[in-house]
DNA sequence: ATATTTCCTACTAATTTGATAGGAATAGTT
DNA sequence: AACTATTCCTATCAAATTAGTAGGAAATAT
């Protein structure tokens, strides 16, 4: 199926919604949590990547909470699912040649590599903009709703 | 890691080498897994798929084996793929809508089903030919090896 | 102090993945 | 007819991954 797991697919998610209150300070994971039925305690697991990767930054204690580092602009989908997901190669040994041996003659790992580079491009050319964009145009309830 | 299962890399793999071989009729499963370093046990279970996908034909009993059912030129990655591991798309909620209650207002939905499609586009424009052709390039032992 | 939040770690159940095994059905060969 | 080599089919199993819960420590505003 090669699918993205729920740390991709909840990931994006928490990145989106806190890019569409990119101008409403730090934002509660609990509010967040709300807004995209999914469990606070599970999205707390997304956290860390997010942090590492440089994409996010939190304040701990009462009136705490979440926001990008960056403007959603600067965010692209590719920095979000790399963060997430880790390597966007769909084969190992793009990245870890020492896992197989016939690294040196295999073609299909090159074709994979290909394709590899090619979904980076795909998701680079997405930002966290553009997605607020295309929600605005959507406009549905639960997501316009603020606390 | 959003990566290829064993269907995919074996299987494509299993695909090339057939397609190595297009010209010497039904190539035995032994065959391949001797060259490709896989147990023939576990080659035999991508076999159903790429059956039924109408890639492959196969020829029971002595003498038995496999054969493209098309040209290597007329097979694309996306054919193989798709015959092995499923839908293109990253996210489930694409294919099945039911699965998820927030299709109707969901922009990530809307995101990977685009991501999916241009994915789908890579994989279609590189044929088996064309992986034979970088076979050729690179001549390396193990895979012009002939029974 | 107190309340509220992030942060961190351990745990668990369910599912998927990767693989082996055994034998039935089929088709050439002698 | 008997034999051999192959595809075909299904069951089984161990290991890894995924999805999720739980409990509490650390930090900070009021």
């Amino acid at each position: 199926m090669i699918q993205l797991s729920t740390k991709g697919r909840y990931g994006t998610r928490l990145m989106l919604d806190l890019a569409i209150h990119y101008n409403d300070g730090f934002i509660f994971l609990k509010d967040i949590a709300k807004r995209q039925n999914i469990s606070e305690g599970y999205l707390e697991h997304f956290i860390p990547h997010l942090k590492t990767a440089g994409l996010i930054s939190s304040l701990r204690g009462a009136k705490g909470g979440y926001k990008l580092s960056k403007a959603p602009s600067e965010i692209t989908l590719k920095e979000v699912v790399q963060a997430l997901e880790g390597s966007l190669f769909p084969v190992e040994c793009v990245n870890v040649p020492s896992v197989c041996t016939r690294v040196g003659f295999c073609v299909t790992r090159d074709v994979w590599k290909e394709v590899g580079e090619k979904i980076s491009q795909i998701l680079e050319s997405v930002t966290l903009r553009d997605m607020v964009e295309m929600q605005k145009n959507k406009g549905e309830a639960p997501l316009t709703y603020s606390i």
